[in-house]
DNA sequence: TCGATCCTGTAG
DNA sequence: CTACAGGATCGA
């Protein structure tokens, strides 16, 4: 269930916990989750490489090893990455796992089974990236650049935020909520919106990323894998019939692009 | 650019 | 039983 805040706070936790640690052995565990790379070879790339940095780029984990070599993860709907004090206590539904040379365990646990494992050199790992677009939390994420990227855009606004080509780690959940506090009808398309909406929707995106950033850290402090903290409360998203925060009228769902899209039909317009 | 598809679990 | 789940990719 993991958008770009929770992807984050995994990184931010596998820094402290990972940074110099060695794997001894990887297994992977579900054959689809490397792709097009071979299972035998991705397990061999790994063996006897150490951590050396831990980043994110939109919702790929990307943890660096000697060598030059990276690891990318991607948690798809349900995956989680964390590290546990001994490799031999393994869930069900792992997708990977690594043996760490302290005897820890690096586990990839993912129940639908919807995400991605894969190693690259640095040029293969460029590659793979491309295409992505612009990180919202980064300083180049402008209104000035958003209003670019939304130019002449015909999609429906709640789908352009979520095409990973275009703005990386905004996911259903985060993307809904940005237009409510932002009070853009998410059917609107991205091109149609005001330069002046659009800077409050650049706004309203960074807030809520950061605010569910602090959220998440929150989520995963603890052992083992994440928890949703108390504070997790949508305004509009998963409410459909409860009256809105902001008005009182009934939040509504509808479908777009095969995903749930909750919002205030009487805020945003 | 839409719809089907990859998977498994859970709620209704 | 069906519908749906915080994702991404592929083909028509």
């Amino acid at each position: 269930m993991p958008e770009l805040p929770e992807v984050e706070a995994v990184c931010g936790k596998l820094r402290k916990e990972l940074i110099g640690a060695q794997i001894r052995a990887g297994h992977i565990a579900r054959r689809r989750i490397t792709g097009s790379q071979d299972r035998g070879e991705v397990e061999k790339m790994v063996r006897g490489r150490s951590v050396e940095r831990v980043s994110r780029r939109g919702k790929n984990i990307l943890i660096e090893l000697s060598g030059a070599l990276i690891m990318r993860v991607h948690l798809g709907m349900t995956g989680n990455l964390y590290v546990v004090p001994d490799h031999r206590l393994r869930p069900a539904a792992l997708s990977a796992w690594f043996e760490l040379a302290d005897g820890r365990g690096l586990l990839f646990e993912d129940t639908r089974g919807l995400g991605a494992l894969d190693v690259h050199d640095t040029d293969g790992l460029r590659k793979k990236l491309t295409g992505l677009g612009a990180e919202p939390l980064s300083r180049e994420f402008t209104g000035e650049a958003l209003s670019v990227l939304a130019a002449k855009v015909r999609q429906p606004v709640k789908l352009f935020l979520m095409d990973q080509r275009r703005i990386a780690g905004l996911g259903n959940i985060y993307a809904a909520e940005a237009l409510f506090l932002a009070r853009i009808d998410p059917r609107k398309p991205a091109g149609s919106i005001s330069r002046a909406r659009l800077e409050a929707l650049r706004g309203t995106i960074v807030a809520v990323l950061r605010e569910a950033v602090q959220s998440a850290r929150r989520g995963y402090s603890r052992p083992g894998g994440y928890r949703e903290p108390e504070n997790f409360a949508p305004n509009v998203y998963g409410r459909e019939g409860e009256p809105c925060p902001a008005c009182g009228g009934k939040i509504r769902r509808i479908a777009q692009g095969g995903r749930s899209t909750y919002f205030c039909p009487r805020c945003q317009r």
